[in-house]
DNA sequence: ATACAGACAAG
DNA sequence: CTTGTC
DNA sequence: GTAT
């Protein structure tokens, strides 16, 4: 019935294991081959079999077989199939037309918006009140930096408005931590997030860039989102996001989630990912090996390495927050051991915990000197020292011994906790150290202070000003080749972190303020 | 077509 | 170089 | 996924 033709059935949704042993016995009787693995340069397939509820770009997406896009040679030709056609035809003994069982294609895409030349809703150009979003480069380029480049060649390019970036705005300007500007919007910006989270475990990192911005969209949206339009016209959503905001706004279900949510694939991705120093990668190959579970994990040890090993002995103690005044134990138990290895250190905790955040995921202690020398060397006593003490427990990363380490990571428990019941043993925690040269420490600090969102808005408006920022310097007088520096640039004088944002033309904002 | 931040350690 | 993390 |  199939002679010769090439089939492949993804293991997700409905379709079991079990269902794929059998479905495969019953297809070679009827002279299909069945393939368990797609590799990129082997004969193409003919049938990509998946559970019907899954489009062709999820069956890429999170496939177990890695590297497959559209356009693999191996998918030349290949039809994407619901599983019920092969069940169906060998039912009927005969090959059915398969026009019904077709996944969903990759191009229900095709342009959908004839972009009305003149909309004034075109993103830019809005009522007032929602002027949010970073990029949103408004044509009256003012914000003549005060300090900023002299490049010739960059200042053609328009500067964008400063105060319409993320970094130029506090982190208290807009609705509450965990709020929503308006409550109708809620389910949104939730599920939306979720889509993130969900993408997180995959290697997209560009659509979760995207459904994590539409989603801080609609939480500073003031007014419920009323219309398919309306959603789009907010500053990160397009078309396609605008459909699935739409959909929740009216049901307050998203189908996609929903159908995702429901996979145990995806579930089994989301809990790897979760695992210290195992990312989508890594994910994907256990799954595709059968791993479902923390417990497959430990029962192959031979698949992990050193740091998976140490994030699985402390799976639950890494996922679980700490209040901050835990985080202040740990940060003076570090601060202790630096004074004790040398005088006028700076010891000081930074991300989370500098802004002033209620728990921290970790602690991220930074240490300097202000006469410039004395950091040289530090890290390693620093990390003997607290090892001897016992505090520290595991070392997830430490440059080894090229003398100038900068970074550790690694992980500590406090002492024994007495309370009314008697002792306790407290939890393990993540600890994080670097050490500086004082000439980095405002630009380091700017770095460790975070929050993640906002120091990468605060990098892409100093590469739009043509300048560059890192951990250990602003660089002014950059020249690019498309995002390639051709020419480093030279460092900017940063004596403290206000002089940072002086040369970047946004305003300060304390650490709480950078809460993003 | 290209950018969406930029760096560093492990292996 | 890829992967994962800060 | 979105914007330029
Ligand atoms: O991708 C990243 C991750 C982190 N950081 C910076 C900002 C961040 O604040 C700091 C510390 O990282 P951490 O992961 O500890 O974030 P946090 O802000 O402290 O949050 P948490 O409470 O989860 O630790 O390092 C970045 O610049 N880019
Ligand atoms: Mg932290």
């Amino acid at each position: 019935m199939f002679s010769g033709q090439r089939f492949y059935i993804q293991q997700a949704g409905s379709v079991s294991k079990q269902q794929i042993r059998l479905l495969s016995a019953a297809l070679s009787k009827a002279g299909a081959i069945v393939i368990d693995k797609i590799v990129n340069d082997q004969t193409p397939i003919d049938y990509f079999i998946a559970d019907s509820k899954f489009s062709q770009f999820d069956c890429l997406k999170f496939s177990s077989s890695n590297n497959l896009t559209a356009d693999s040679p191996v998918l030349a030709g290949c039809q994407f199939i619901s599983v019920d056609w092969p069940v169906a035809c060998l039912k009927a003994h005969q090959v059915l037309p398969f026009n019904e069982f077709k996944l969903r294609s990759l191009e229900s895409v095709s342009e959908s918006k004839s972009a009305e030349p003149d909309e004034p809703t075109s993103k830019r150009r809005r009522s007032a009140a929602v002027v949010v979003e970073e990029a949103d480069v408004d044509s009256s380029a003012t914000a003549s930096t005060s300090l900023a480049s002299e490049s010739a060649s960059q200042s053609l390019r328009l500067p964008p408005r400063v105060g319409a970036w993320i970094c130029a705005q506090s982190s208290l300007s807009t609705p509450a931590v965990s709020e929503v500007a308006c409550p109708a919007n809620a389910d949104i910006v939730r599920i939306l997030g979720q889509m993130a989270d969900t993408y997180g475990s995959t290697n997209d990192k560009w659509r979760v860039y995207s459904y994590k911005k539409a989603a801080q969209a609609v939480k500073r949206c003031s007014k419920p989102i009323d219309s398919r339009a309306s959603a789009q016209s907010l500053p990160g959503v397009g078309s396609r996001l605008a459909d699935k905001i739409w959909e929740i706004a009216q049901s307050g279900r998203l189908a996609k989630l929903d159908c995702l949510s429901s996979d145990e694939t995806v579930a089994a991705l989301k809990l790897f990912t979760s695992l210290w120093g195992a990312g989508p990668v890594t994910a994907q190959a256990w799954v595709a090996q059968g791993l479902r579970s923390l417990d497959d994990l430990a029962s192959r040890p031979d698949l992990l390495n050193r740091q998976q090993k140490i994030g699985l002995k402390h799976y639950d103690d890494f996922l679980n927050r700490m209040p901050r005044s835990e985080a202040g134990e740990i940060e003076s138990v570090v601060a202790e051991a630096v004074h004790q290895l040398g005088n006028g250190f700076i010891v000081q905790a930074c991300g989370s915990y500098r802004r002033g955040r209620p728990d921290c995921g970790d602690v991220d202690v930074l240490v300097t000197h202000p006469d410039g020398r004395s950091h040289a060397g530090l890290l390693t006593r620093l990390v003997t020292h607290l090892e001897r003490t016992g505090f520290l427990t595991d070392h997830l990363v430490s440059c080894e011994e090229n003398g100038d380490h900068k970074k550790y990571l690694g992980v500590c428990r406090l002492p024994l906790s007495t309370n009314n019941s008697g002792q306790s043993e407290r939890r393990a925690r993540r600890l994080d150290i670097i050490v500086v040269p004082y000439n980095e420490y405002a630009c380091s600090l700017v770095y460790f202070t975070g929050s993640e969102h906002f120091c990468r808005s605060l990098r892409h408006l100093a590469k739009r000003l043509g300048m560059s920022l890192n951990e250990h310097a602003l660089y002014e007088g950059v020249i690019r080749r498309g995002a390639v520096k051709v020419n480093p640039g030279r460092p900017v004088n940063t004596p403290d972190e206000a002089s940072v944002f002086q040369h970047l033309g946004v305003p300060y904002r304390p650490p709480n303020e950078r809460d993003h």
